[in-house]
DNA sequence: CCAAACCTTTACGTCATCTTTACACGATTC
DNA sequence: GAATCGTGTAAAGATGACGTAAAGGTTTGG
């Protein structure tokens, strides 16, 4: 996919934004070990530049920047691309993690860490971005007896098509896209209607509800649109 | 793998603190015997600078020390390392030994203690740094005929899918990511229901209960969810 | 400019999960 | 052995989450 450098193919381009000179010692040794090539950034602009012009294959960004909003940072590198973005934090609080997160960071890290643990993260989401940027999705997908035809963004049950409407249609898209696992709330608040609705749960209720009504045989007792209660939903496409 | 040392493949370097004169050479003997590598330091801020300066694979340190700060030590190594701590303690009070594993340690020994019984523990605890360095964060874990996909959060038993609710699946995760490592109440409170419920252990026991008979084939004696009476619980994942 | 389609919001019945309590049991102490 | 403590289990009550229908609002297209 474009810009995106064949990641794993060559040695992968790390940035690294750590004020720390110590956390900075500290990780220089773990990325020169596992033969990355990297360069360095000591605060939050220097790192938005230099995410800009050099273009890494990850970012490595510790959270606890003098000058600047370190979730900012991600959601500035958000506006233009999807690079891996591992966040290391002091702070092992729930509340920071999940802010990260939905940001867009793809991994956090707690102090305290271990070389081994870092660059496992490391080599995680450079793999994830690898695979991510080979996989098409294929244009016809099968379950049940329900047929999504993503290429014509036509469904059908049982050989009759169903109309969806454009947002039901989206949700139901975001769930393919991840079959089988888990997504938040938030998650598919955020895909569908976008971050400022991450709060905005009754959409799901509603529409789920909907999707159902449309998809399932039985929408009371589903096969296919599962609820995870506390959590989210989660599309099951075998049984 | 970085600048983790291949605690397992070479001989692995540890870190003996102990100011006692008779019990530092008993355990100098022990740890001879087992071909480690490694030094001594008399006191805590001793043991502190050797532990920062020379990164050992293993610290053994003794609650008793004279300056009196055993557990003020192993917050300190804490703040920056993973590195196993495993604690030998003269007293063996149920106080003590909830004391010293909040604040971070591996595991303790309670004298009397046999060389065997203490090399055990250092083995053990090595086993499982070298695990967790290794291991990326991955995403299918299998113990028994147990498997957790975590990717997907779905939790099965012989195959058979097992539903778990949001805190039922948090506790497990928990114990999962420190395996073999016992957890004391207030550190599983803490992470599951947050710091305002780790004097709430009544909810362990339910919780427990509850995650033993979906997960266990013989609720009664269980394999894997360990409870550690007086001090919390761990997870086996190997026999 | 109207009508249709869609989205947003609200209300309410139902259900899953969490919380709390009570009690049985084994281990430990006196 | 009696009393105490920590634990395991079941079950009741409280809480909050979910599913659904239906009533405005807004956008879109003719």
């Amino acid at each position: 996919m474009s810009e995106q450098k064949a990641a794993l193919a060559t040695r992968p381009e790390i940035l690294l934004i750590e004020d720390d000179p110590q956390i900075r010692k500290f990780l220089r040794v773990m990325l020169m070990a596992e033969d990355y090539r990297f360069y360095e950034a000591t605060a939050g602009v220097e790192g938005l530049a230099q995410a800009a012009t050099r273009n890494p294959d990850l970012v490595l960004l510790d959270l606890g920047l003098p000058d600047r909003d370190g979730v900012e940072l991600i959601r500035d590198i958000r506006k233009w691309s999807q690079m891996p973005i591992v966040v290391i934090s002091a702070r092992g609080l729930e509340r920071d993690k999940i802010e990260a997160l939905d940001a867009g960071a793809d991994d956090y890290v707690t102090k305290p860490f271990t070389p081994g643990e870092v660059s496992a993260r490391i080599r995680a989401a450079l793999r994830r971005a690898a695979v991510l940027d080979k996989n098409e999705p294929s244009e016809i997908v099968n379950f049940g007896n329900i047929t999504m035809n993503l290429a014509a963004r036509k469904v059908s049950v049982g050989g009759a098509d169903v109309h969806l409407t454009p947002n039901e249609y989206k949700l139901l898209l975001v769930l393919l896209r991840h079959s089988g696992k888990v997504l938040t709330q938030r998650q598919l608040l955020k895909e569908v209607w976008g971050p400022e609705h991450v709060e905005d749960r009754e959409y799901l209720r509603v529409f789920m509800s909907q999707l159902r009504h449309k998809l399932e045989a039985d929408p009371a007792h589903p096969k296919y649109l599962m609820t995870e209660p506390g959590i989210g939903y989660r599309l099951l496409t075998e049984p």
